[in-house]
DNA sequence: CAAATGCTTCGTTCTGGATCGAAGTGTGAA
DNA sequence: TTCACACTTCGATCCAGAACGAAGCATTTG
């Protein structure tokens, strides 16, 4: 009751299940209409309107018209962050929807988290650099030793590019299908890249899933496995 | 309703405002016992100890009894670091608790954020950095020029050390008492360190305020207002 | 123009959960 | 042993806010 931000309100607003179902769709990225969210929330329109204008208020969702429709979406990075943060909390927790639809396999096998790979693949491929030494840690930090970095220089990754970013390298990222840290950072993104430009994987075009070709997959395990 | 972890339960959690108001106490780090936090939090102790147990069951508290007191405790850097989020949304938002205490002019002056500077003192930081053409953003990235490295340089930073992390020299931090960037990263830390040992400044034993000399402030005027 | 569609506003109902008094458990002190 | 203290559990109350039917507004289609 005394100083600082009232998180309250915010996270209240994020913590109603029809509304955490909305902000859980939207966190693809892309922008649904108030009818697709009143769809994938479970409520009828009146009320996922209600709530949308209690979260465009409050700048977590982006409000945007064109026609007769409304497109909302997450407002900026700062939110999804905090989502994905509150996923993770919430997964390592055990707290898990319920019913799971045809699409979380793909999902919880592969898929793209920001622009890394994530899910078991994710996982796998983490475990796997780390156990062959080619990534360390020290205190929080995560580190490319020499070893892995002569690795993905065979495998196809320009350096020379990657080391122009002030931007982290290498990160942890504690994601939900799996319990544990996948590899984000520059590297992370030019893996996964360098995947889809081998044709080893593709992104699903509707949703955030990667899809692995059965070639590509018997690559990926070979290479990381 | 279908794939992916439940975060409105916790988020739901978080959203109560006396379990928000116990967990905006517990972010200074320390441990405090039930009867603190019901106290903090303007509520009995038996409904302290209702909303307690609930934290404690999804892992976002670590309990530690001794004799006859329970200490509650944040439990980890992920949780932490979704609560300073969602500081970070409410403050952007707008969103202020009412009654402002004592300490927090303090607070709001300068802190330490994680570990390096915030509150006014490194928004000013900040801002003159980027105004003086220290730093400039590309996209989402932010770079430290070389006129800024020279300068960071005659500050006494030792880049060299610096330079081999593998974490990102600059970020921009949001936070909540500004609302507005402040300095995170290496470079970030870095400098507060420098402020230290310079004894332009120093921390506060029981908070996260910093606490400048007053000749550490004129000189720190002087140099970066 | 009218009709259909997409969304919002209003008014009402109803329930989950916060709250506290009272009583119970466990620990330490006298 | 008895008392005081720290905390928890139980039971009852009470209210904020989620939900939806009905009606209203705006835009596109026919």
């Amino acid at each position: 009751m005394k100083e600082g931000p009232d998180i309250a309100r915010i996270a209240a607003l994020i913590g109603d299940p029809a509304r955490a179902n909305m902000l859980t769709a939207l966190m693809s990225g892309k922008a649904l209409t108030a009818a697709e969210l009143a769809a994938e929330a479970g409520v009828t329109p009146q009320t996922a309107s209600v709530h949308l204008g209690k979260m465009t208020e409050v700048h977590i969702l982006h409000k945007r018209r064109q026609g007769r429709h409304r497109y909302y979406a997450i407002r900026d990075e700062n939110v999804a962050d905090v989502i994905a943060g509150l996923m993770g909390l919430a997964e390592k927790a055990g707290l898990t929807r319920t019913r799971t639809g045809p699409r979380d396999a793909a999902l919880r096998t592969a898929r793209s988290c920001y622009n890394h790979l994530a899910g078991d693949m994710g996982v796998r491929l983490f475990d796997a650099l780390y156990e062959r030494g080619y990534l360390s840690r020290s205190g929080e930090d995560l580190r490319l030793t020499d070893t892995g970095r002569d690795f993905f220089t065979d495998f196809g990754i320009d350096f020379s590019a990657l080391e122009q970013k002030t931007s982290p390298m290498c990160r942890e990222c504690l994601d939900w299908s799996a319990r544990r840290s996948h590899l984000s950072g520059n590297l992370g993104r030019a893996i996964l890249d360098r995947l889809i430009e081998l044709n080893w994987a593709a992104r699903d075009t509707n949703s955030r899933a990667i899809i692995f070709t059965k070639r590509g997959k018997a690559a990926f395990i070979d290479a990381f496995g």
